[in-house]
Order: C-alpha cells, then structure tokens, then sequence
DNA sequence: GAAGATGTAACCATTTTTGGGTATTGATAG
DNA sequence: CTATCAATACCCAAAAATGGTTACATCTTC
C-alpha cells in the first residue's frame, strides 16, 4: 500500500507538521505535493497522481470547503481530509455536504492524522471524535435535500433577528420589547438557535456570530 | 552554543512543524519542553531551564501575550518569540510593549524561524519582515511610558486570567476547578472585572475580550 | 511599620439563562 | 387537502449569572 498524498495549507509550519507526522507513522505514506492556497491544488491534480488531499480549511484565494467542491467535481475519486481550527457543526455538514471524506481538527492527536487517511483511503469517512457527532445531523438532514443547498445552516429569518440582539447583549426581556414579542417566545427562539447549532452558553453565542459575521466586533 | 527551547501551541500539527523545522537546521537548538497553552507555560518552566520559549499568539486560558508579561515578570532572562497567524500592528506592538524580543507570522519561511531564535538568543530582536515596520511606530510610542499596558488594564493578573476563560465559554464552576480556586472567589473575580470595565452582561465580555485581541474567535 | 493592592473565601438575594414540555395560528409545500 | 414548518405563547424547574457585603492573609510600596 503506497498512498499519494498533497497537502495545502498556507502556513509552511503546519505542512512541515503534518509531513513530519506521516514520516514518522510508517512508510506507506507519500507527500508528493505541497500547497499554499485552493487555486494551486487544482493546478498541482493536473500534473500529480494523488490519492488523498488534505486541505486546510481557511486558505488564501480558494478556501478549504470550495476547494474540495471544485476538486472532487473534476476528480470524483480522490479522496478529500479537511483540516480545521474549527469544530462547529456548520463547517463539519459543509464539508461532508461538498463531499469531503474526512474532517480532522488541528488539535488532533498525532495517530488521527495517519488513521483518517487510510481510513478514507479505503473509502471510509473519518471525523475527529470532537465533531463525531455532527455526522448523523448530516445524515439525517439530507434526507430533506440538505446538502444541496448552499444554506447548509437553517435558522429562519426570527432565529436570526433573536440571535443578533444575543450577541449584541440584550436581554431576553429587552429582546421581547425590541421585537414586541413576548419574553417566552424569545425563550423559544433562543432554545432553538441553541440546539440548532448545539450551543449551550450565551459566550458561545456571541462568538458564533461574531465569527459568522452576523454582529461585528 | 545549545540553546534550550520551549515550543507553546494548542495544535499539535504547529509543535510538529517548528520541531521538524529546528532538526533540520543544525545541532544546536533542542526542545526542551512543550506546552499547549499559556499557563502550562509557566509551570513548565519551574521545571525546565529554557532559554528561548517560542508562544503562539492565540493560545486557550492564557494567550500568548498574557504569558508573555508573565513570564517576563518572573523571568526576565528568557527571550520570548511571538508566533502568530496575524500580522497587524496592534499586535506587534503589543508583543514588544510586553517585553518579546521577537515575531513570526505563521507563514514564514522555514530558515525565519531557525533566523529569529538565534536573533533573541544573542539579545537582539527579531521581526518577520511583514511587520518589521510596525518596529519603529513602538519605540515611538515608548517615548510615553508604553510598555505599562494601557489598554486592558485595571485589571490584575487573575482577573485577567478569569476574563479569558468567561470569554472562552467557561462557567464559574469550570474556571474554579481550572484555577483551583472556589466558586466563590471566581465570581469575586468576575464582579470586579464587570465593575472595572462597566460590563453588566457576559455577551459584551466576550465581545470587549474578542475587540481586545485577548481572544479569538 | 502603615497603607494599599491583591487573592482568597464566604454569605446573601434577585435576575437571567437554559432546557424540557404543550398548544394554536397561518403559511407553504407535497 | 393535509402535513409540515414558522411564529407565537405559556408552564415549569434547575442552573447560572449578577450584584452586594464582609473578612483575612500576603505582598509591595511608601
């Protein structure tokens, strides 16, 4: 078993990392390319034979999750490991949704990073165990054509008014004034943002949509 | 000349890489230690005699920064070496102000690193060369007494320490076993803070620790 | 040595959040 | 037409946050 890999992601430190990683798991692992950005893996498919790609999530010019859409349209059967900082479940369905066979986090241990690749190698998919769980959200979801819509997240227009003024650091009662609602229906809308997007704490909240670009901070 | 290092970073793939990056330059600098976050940090260094400690910007429970003005504090011999996926200037300067003597982007090249720890090493400062010009805006700013931490301030060490962890999504209750104190003294922690800073609600916490660079999101 | 800052710890009461139900209306999709 | 979804509203209980007070030991600073 000689498996050809590429790795992207645009700091030289973590691809350093993940070659060193693969070295030292065994002999049947082989780099046979580098990337710093999305639009260079497309070019380097076309000159290299690779089996497995592991694409940084967050790169330059073509990001991680766009990257693997276009990739495996032109190449359905390689296989695409994403890399994330990221953990939330939005990120995880879109990868999987955009055909991703696996989803590690950057804080993975060092055995996971070998074990997903041979795992989709073999045509399995692999999620780091802390994203584990949103694969049967997934599944589930796509019985209602989820993942083929762009909006793989699904607040309704009310959710994402509530969630804002959350961030922003109103209160529920001040939400229900604002919205002229009462306080227990925004009780309501919040639980459902919360399990929608399996968070448990207002904190959390706020960076979500912080990092969603919903408020700015 | 052996120079003894100590690597902090939460995500293995980065430790992985700077260590790979060291072996390959030369004989002379050896990891001595590891750490996955700032506070593991200073307990390590109990330990460890270290010469150069290379701090990710962005670590959980301490960040770079932070553990930066404290290492310093206790050990003013060390040389401290910012890694950060961010180039802007607020954070060079604060990284200066906070007595680093260098600073890397997480993009640099493989032979920057090796550069930067021989730079502090022998007492100098050592810049990537996408910031370096932010070098001049600081020693101006020295002029009016910089270096004090003007920004965040009022606050102590622990209730720094305390804000970070409520802008990470930590209850009271997770933060007294983090610190090993009791509840009780957490939430004196956290009344103080809100008074200092006029906050009344952990949305804006979190929001005022995120435009503070004191987190990420 | 006194004064002030810091970190620790406890007590209290009130408000807010979090999370679990159920139920009705109107709109919309199959 | 009917089944589902969105929005509304209410009930409940447990957990957590908020905000106030007091107290004491340590440490630095003047």
């Amino acid at each position: 078993m000689r498996i050809r890999i590429l790795i992207a992601d645009d700091h030289v430190v973590v691809r350093q990392g993940i070659k060193t990683i693969l070295n030292s798991l065994g002999e049947q692992h082989h780099v046979v390319a580098e990337a710093e950005d999305g639009r260079e893996v497309l070019q380097l498919m076309d000159i290299h034979d690779v089996d497995v790609t592991i694409l940084d999530i967050s790169m330059p010019k073509l990001n991680g999750l766009e990257t693997t859409r276009r990739l495996l349209k032109q190449r359905p059967q390689v296989k695409v490991v994403i890399l994330s900082m990221f953990d939330d479940r939005i990120s995880v369905e879109k990868a999987l949704a955009y055909g991703a066979s696996g989803y590690l986090v950057k804080d993975s241990a060092i055995e996971e990073v070998g074990q997903a690749i041979d795992a989709v190698y073999r045509g399995e998919t692999y999620l780091s165990p802390s994203v584990a769980k949103y694969r049967q959200t997934f599944y589930h979801g796509m019985k209602n054509d989820y993942g083929r819509t762009e909006t793989v997240i699904n607040l309704t227009d009310k959710e994402r008014e509530v969630l804002q003024l959350l961030a922003e650091g109103f209160t529920s009662k001040e939400i229900a004034v604002e919205l002229n609602i009462t306080f227990n229906t925004v009780n309501v809308h919040r639980k459902h943002i919360m399990k929608k997007l399996n968070i448990h704490k207002s904190a959390d909240l706020v960076r979500y949509a912080i990092k969603e670009g919903i408020i700015r901070s």
